[in-house]
DNA sequence: CGCTATTTTGACCACGTTCAACCGCTGTGG
DNA sequence: CCACAGCGGTTGAACGTGGTCAAAATAGCG
């Protein structure tokens, strides 16, 4: 079930100055809380469709969700994983094209949704926010194309390495001389993630255990040695 | 050896009522022609190499540009085939990065470079230069998600299916009820572009040409059979 | 406590890569 | 003029990564 929250200004949102928002006068602010709604999504609920109309643009407030593809066999593939400060949708919203993946909550999460009317009238008298998602899609484009490099050329222990990585920035906690992955994560989602099968992401788990590189409890991941998961990413294999 | 060729209204472009300059009002096209310059650019010449500096925007009027990336042991990955019209550098503008691919003319072009502080400037009080932007960005971003996915999930025969479907949009010209691709690449440029290696790529051509999909002389594509090429993306192998 | 979903391991197989040889063509130097 | 090196293209054979299938072990949950 969807519960509507009540509103609030987007300068409590957590992540309010790395934003799309943040340089908006006060004015515009305003203006943006009437187009907008905020709404909770408990995990595994969908949040929107692959193939659903884009009607706005969708930002965390909390929470973490999956973004994913499905292929016509079934198969889901996951783009990225979204956290606090995120938006999604811009990129279906600008191309007047249906949403291209399916938006999972795989936490409890708190998500606005922007009207596209209010939206594009405040982009359209905003020269800062259009900057900012010029910036915001450039640098996704920019890892769509190394993550299709990465598919084509580099091995799936590589690839899995460089998410354990990517991980550890986004979501790493220093616990005890390591670093903890503050995500939970099926064996499944790891392997969409990474663009490989279940079995294949078990075997690089164990693997990278006993070769000391990371510590496993559960769906819990704990980085014990970044500098040699580097390593294997820019070695070859 | 890179010769610049006298200047004209952007309103000549073959593809200007395309590009992202079609809405501007004719007083700053004048202002564009200011800090525009046209370089001509033979087969096989760079015209910018992956790391150097974003220092403004490409726009290609005429022939045709390879775009790609390399991986550490020197093998490229060719991200997409530029024609006229099209624009290359927005990305790495945007997100303040050095550029992220090397732009090499694969036919004898004429490329137009905008220099980055006066297309900001028009940028910041044309909007809609701006959401032509936003739209070419976020078609890319989709494309290129679409593409890792086909990466991950389908074999070297679907890639090159889907490749050949493709360029027959971009590339095909009506001929004796075929229609011939017209653009010239190497077994290596398509076998990059694929993502797979010249030997896969070699096998997979004569299979086709062999199932009258296709037809090869040299580096001459026809496609006979676009229907059954398409049964092939949609249907497993 | 029993049922189901998730995770793990093993055996096998296939696609596609790698390595190697060969062909046809072009350009170059003796 | 021919020899030969160099390059793009083609084909064959062997190998390996990773996918598929099957089954067992474990965890999660009513």
């Amino acid at each position: 079930m969807i519960c509507q929250s009540k509103s609030r200004s987007c300068k409590l949102c957590g992540s309010f100055e790395q934003g799309i928002f943040s340089e908006l006068p006060e004015k515009e602010l305003k203006q943006l809380a009437v187009y907008r709604t905020a709404n909770h999504y408990n995990r595994k609920q969908i949040i929107f469709y692959e193939g659903n109309p884009a009607l706005g643009l969708f930002c965390i407030r909390s929470g973490k969700v999956k973004l994913y593809k499905s292929n016509p066999e079934g198969k889901q593939q996951i783009l990225r994983i979204l956290k606090e400060g995120d938006t999604i949708g811009q990129s279906s919203l600008f191309s007047n094209q249906p949403l291209q993946a399916t938006a999972e909550a795989i936490e409890d999460s708190e998500v606005c949704f922007l009207d596209k009317t209010g939206f594009l009238l405040i982009l359209k008298n905003n020269s800062s926010v259009a900057l900012k998602l010029l910036r915001g899609l450039s640098q996704e484009l920019i890892q769509a194309e190394g993550k299709a490099l990465d598919l084509a050329y580099k091995s799936a222990r590589v690839r899995f390495a460089e998410l354990l990585l990517t991980f550890k920035e986004a979501f790493g906690v220093s616990e005890k001389g390591s670093q903890r992955l503050n995500i939970s994560l099926s064996r499944e989602e790891l392997a969409q993630t990474v663009g490989t099968t279940v079995e294949t992401l078990v075997r690089l788990l164990s693997e990278f255990r006993k070769d000391g590189l990371i510590e496993v409890d559960k769906r819990n991941i704990s980085i014990l040695e970044p500098e040699k998961l580097l390593e294997l990413t820019s070695s070859g294999y």
